[in-house]
This record gives C-alpha cells, sequence and structure tokens, in this order.
DNA sequence: TCCGGTATCGATACCGGTATCGGTAACGTA
DNA sequence: TACGTTACCGATACCGGTATCGATACCGGA
C-alpha cells in the first residue's frame, strides 16, 4: 500500500501531472475548472507531498537543524520552545537531536543532518572538535552557535559569557559580605559552560584572595536530588561555610531544600546560589542567589538569526549577540 | 558554492558513480584499490552523502515523527528523551514538533511531517479530531499514540488511564482521612489528560459524597509560580480544606510553596496531591503526595514498538501497553 | 585453444516532484 | 483574412542517489 502520487492525482483528475502539480499549488496558468478538480482529486484519495521529491528537485530544504545536549536539563527545552515559536508559520521546521553530552556522538548527528542538507544549523555551544567544526564550516548553511560566547563561532553565536557569568557572581557575593565559599557540582567536564561559570568564579573569588574551602561534585547531570545530597555531604564535611556556588539552579534548590532539613537559615545563615534563574528559585519562599539566563530569547534570537543569515547577505549581520544575565541575590 | 556530489567524488577518483557509490557504502564488487582511491576523495573534498537523493530512491526514510504539545511540562522532554534513547544507533533519526496544545497545529505539522515520508510516527495522546486521525491511518505507517490510554488508538498506544490515575488518587486520599477537598488546575481545556485526572478524581470523590468545596484555576500552562498564586488564593476563600488535588507535580510544588509562606504545615493541616512523581515531590523537604508516571519509559515503549511495527507483522504486537501509576503519599 | 566462473565496472532506469519551454486554442484587431 | 496576444496545457529534463543488468577482463582447467 504506497501513498498515492501527484501522477495519481492527475489521473484521477483527468490532467496531467503538470498541471496538478500548478493547480495544488495556487501556480498560475490552470483554469478554475481543472483547480477544482484536482483539488477535489486530491482530497479524495488522501494525497500528501512528498517533500523528498521536492526538496530534491527544489536543491534546498526547510529544515532547521538544532543540537542540544540533553533535554534533562530545563533550559534547553526552553531553548527549542523558543527556536520553534520563531519558525512557526515560516514554512520552516525544526529537526532536534541529543548529543547528550557526547563530542562523537554530537559529530554523527551533525553529519546526519547535514545529509538532509538542512537550510540552516543550530547548536549548542562553541567548543566542538576541530573536526566538526569544519563539517559545519564546509555545510555552506548559516550556522548559529547558541548559549555560549566564550569562543570564536563559525558564523554567528548567540549567548553569553559563562566565565563573566560566574566571576561576577562572585564578585556580588563577596560585596554582600561572604566569604567562606563552597561549590557544588554536577556533570563537569561534560558541561563545558558550567565548567567555566566555576572557572570564572574561582577567578573572581582569586581578585581578593579568596578560592573554595570545599567542593562536592559528581559525574552525573543536575538533578535536584543531586543538589541536595551533595550539599548534605558538603555541609558534614565543612560546616562552617556561609556561600555555596552551584553549577545551576536545579542543584541549588537542592542543596536549599537540604538547608532546610538541617535547619540552616537560607540566606542568612548559608547564602545559595545558583544559575539560570529558573521558576523554582522564584518560588522558593526564601532567597536564593541566581543569574537570569534568557533561554528561550536566546533560542528565539539564534532561529531568527538563522532565518536572516538564509535570505539576507550574511555579511551584513552581526556575528556575536551577546545577553548579560542579571544577577540577583535576593530571590527576585 | 554547491555541496560536492556523489559524480565529482567518481570523478576525483577517477571511477564511474556507481563504483564511487558502491565503495563509500562498503558493498561488494569493488576493488581494494578503487575503495581506498574513493574514500580518500570523499575525505578530501568534504562530501557529505544525500538523505533527499537516497530516501527518494529507496522510497523510505530512516525518519520517525514525534509531536509533543509542549516543551514547558518536563515530562515532555523527559519522553524525547527516552525516545531518543532507543531510537540511539537503530539508524533512526526522530524529528520533533511542538503542537502547543493547538488540535489545527497539531494537524498541519503531522502533515508536514508525514510529507517527509517518515517510517513511523509517535504523538501525543488519543484525542486528536477525525481529520488528523484520518490523516495518520492514511499515513501506512505504525502510529503509536503515547502518554494515554481513555481512548481507541489508530495502530498503539503506550500510556496509562488519567481518568484511573485520578479516581485512585482520590481513594488514597479518601481513604488516608481526608475529607474537604480543593483543586487547583492549570490549562484545562487545553491540556485534556490534566482534565481527565480531575475528572476521575471527582468521580472517585463522588463515591463517598464527597466532592470539591473549592476550585481556583487559569487557563496558563502549569508552572511552580501559578500553583504558588493560585493556592495563596484558594485558601484565602476556603481556608478549612484540608486537601488539595492538583493538575500536576509543577503546581502542587509551588503550592507547598505558598503554605509553606502561610505558615501552614504540610501534609499534617494540609494534604498536597499532584502527579508526574516529578524530582521535586521527592526532594521537596516535606511530604506531597504524587503519582508516578513513567514517562521516560513510555518514550522508550513507544519508540520500540514503533520499530517493532516497522519490521515485524503488526497484526502480532499488542495494540495497547498499558503503564500503571504507582501512588505515594508519603513522599518516597 | 576454448570455455565457464569470478571479479570488477559502468550505462541506464527510476524514485516524485518542479522548471522550462514549446504547443494549441480562443479571441481581438488591423 | 492574417496576425499578435492571452490563457492554458503537457512533454521533457533534471535533482542525486541506488538497483539492475550487461559488459569486460582475467583466471584455471579441459
Amino acid at each position: 500500500m504506497r501513498r498515492p502520487t501527484l501522477e495519481e492525482v492527475a489521473t484521477a483528475a483527468g490532467v496531467s501531472k503538470m498541471t496538478a502539480s500548478r493547480a495544488l499549488r495556487g501556480a498560475r496558468d490552470v483554469s478554475k475548472d481543472n483547480i477544482l478538480k484536482v483539488r477535489e482529486a486530491a482530497e479524495r484519495i488522501g494525497y500528501v507531498g512528498n517533500q523528498l521529491a521536492l526538496s530534491l528537485s527544489a536543491q534546498h530544504t526547510n529544515l532547521i537543524g538544532v543540537v542540544v545536549p540533553t533535554m534533562s536539563n530545563v533550559v534547553f527545552p526552553e531553548v527549542l520552545s523558543g527556536i520553534s515559536a520563531v519558525l512557526e508559520g515560516t514554512g520552516m521546521q525544526a529537526v532536534f537531536g541529543l548529543s547528550e553530552y557526547d563530542a562523537t556522538k554530537e559529530r554523527e548527528i551533525i553529519r546526519n543532518m547535514l545529509s538532509w542538507r538542512p537550510a540552516a544549523m543550530i547548536v549548542t555551544g562553541l567548543d566542538q572538535p576541530d573536526d566538526t567544526t569544519r563539517l559545519l564550516r564546509q555545510a555552506g548553511v548559516p550556522i548559529v552557535q547558541v548559549m555560549d560566547l566564550d569562543g570564536e563561532p563559525v558564523d554567528f553565536s548567540v549567548g553569553l559569557s559563562h566565565t563573566a557569568a560566574g566571576e561576577e557572581m562572585a564578585g556580588a557575593l563577596i560585596a554582600s559580605g561572604r566569604q567562606r565559599f563552597g561549590y557544588v557540582g554536577s556533570g563537569l567536564g561534560r558541561d563545558l559552560r558550567a565548567a567555566k561559570r566555576k572557572a570564572g568564579f574561582e577567578a573572581g573569588l582569586a581578585r581578593t584572595g579568596l578560592r573554595f574551602l570545599a567542593e562536592e561534585t559528581a559525574p552525573e547531570l543536575s538533578s535536584l536530588g543531586l543538589g541536595k545530597r551533595l550539599t548534605q555531604a558538603l555541609l558534614e564535611r565543612e560546616p562552617e561555610i556561609d556561600c555555596l556556588y552551584y553549577s545551576n539552579d536545579d542543584m541549588a534548590a537542592g542543596g536549599a531544600f537540604a538547608c532546610m532539613e538541617l535547619g540552616i537559615a537560607v540566606p542568612s545563615r548559608i547564602l545559595i546560589a545558583g544559575f539560570n534563574g529558573l521558576d523554582i528559585a522564584q518560588a522558593l519562599p526564601f532567597s536564593i542567589a541566581t543569574s537570569y539566563s534568557p533561554r528561550r530569547q536566546m533560542g528565539e534570537t539564534a532561529a531568527r538569526l538563522a532565518l536572516q543569515a538564509m535570505t539576507d547577505d550574511r555579511k551584513t549581520l552581526e556575528r556575536v549577540v551577546a545577553f548579560t544575565p542579571r544577577i540577583s541575590l535576593a530571590g527576585e
């Protein structure tokens, strides 16, 4: 049971394939009579056009390839959401792929996507290995690298500097009087942006001669549960801490829960600082510090940039779109 | 600057297109010498195969279309994650689409995807309008409907009964001694599964002659912040409530935060019940009730089923894969 | 020397659309 | 009547791969 082809629609309508094609596309040079006949025939036999043939013939697709590392951190679904919203109604279609923070897997996904001849690609981060970068460069379509700024983009980058974000958070926390810092992290080594924030934070501490008095990290990806466990472990080892920096808000919220269970006042006794500005950081009944990252907006901007680069002259577009995360210490 | 074609690789290697094709695919009937020459040429000029031509020729693709309503509820990213994991290494590629809980948008996405001739489709829920169902049925490929069971699947359904889940939660809460119930919901009218849970819960209450004493709902999608606001509003109107049922765990956790701020003991004074069994329901420093839904597992099962139905005889496969959510009142 | 088998290669057709271009019919006008 | 214009239609080529099948070269054995 094969799907009906345009040829079959044409036969059913008693016209040629070419006339049927024109009729369905609303092209000119078709009589009203035939338009009706073809539409009716197509409807009747349930014809659905074949993008494979169309795209092969037209030498381009309406596909935009999007690669993100994971879905288990809400920021990426939000980026996808922003991309999807901008593409809505443009006739473009996003194709998603998950790299699981694995460079090899990422390259295979990108190669796979490129074999579909997408009109543009949006990938996460700037830290791809050289062979992946070459692949992207040779694709001959606009490449937008999203989420990060610390590095050199293939074509365009849309994001924020995680190094700077970490450093500024450190500065703000020191300015607020904190002195004994600890770090709780997850998935370092894989999550390069979290690692950049940590490095930036440490640089910020170093400016006033400070450093982390304790660290607790795990290779797993971030989660509330992990943040809670690692925080408990860290506070047991080093109870004198007065400020904890986390790899992100999920971990930080978990840490906040740990403090609640231990009866530790937040933020008076221990200040908890994360990254992202998730919903949870605001809804919590007490304040935790965070940097608001405009995830959805970055997705939207990346998609818009990709669309522009497809049509406009690429040279006239800004190569780098920088966002600055707003730091909040007070939970608002 | 067009991408190089197989023809160009062949010319560069000094062989015919056909030999080049065979060499790159590792097919037989090519000399070792030519294999090397073609591989080298392809590598040198950065050849990437063209899936459009391949799939058009082969009359099938390696695409699996996946449609979910939103990314702003973590359960869907998790389903996607499960699908993606199962497809990993099978050569199949997932293509995602977001319907935003809009039936018209959903139909357009499905039509769009079908025009790419996917090898299977995975869509959310069983409540598509008739024209969408017809579209799916006529596609001639395996259709897996995921997340829900209350309805008749086109081919296969993988999920749980939300009606039953609501009803059972009501029973469990009544059995635990609660009597004055309230409901806090979001996105009803759009989120049909949340509506089913509510209806089931009400049926469960009705069995012992009970009903919701107060409801607070909003058309927006669920979020922690919304759950918090609606809970505050509801408790102001109806402070005598001793149990609140929520459309899901996001909302419930928001409600829990609202109670904390109001100094209301949870669960002793008010029991809070959600749905999904999210991470947050466990990490919270006090217990909230929830039904654990195996989101990732449903995604995995749906993907596996799609793969099987593509190869095996469809008739031998179970049409319905049912999961039963485990209810937890105690936060574990 | 001749023959069958094996290894290797390439010409051709085809997948299902659309661009292109030439053809036909109808009509108005000189 | 002859001709140009307009409206409409369809045959053909092409996009970039692979399946198929026939061709060629080489080898060993009779």
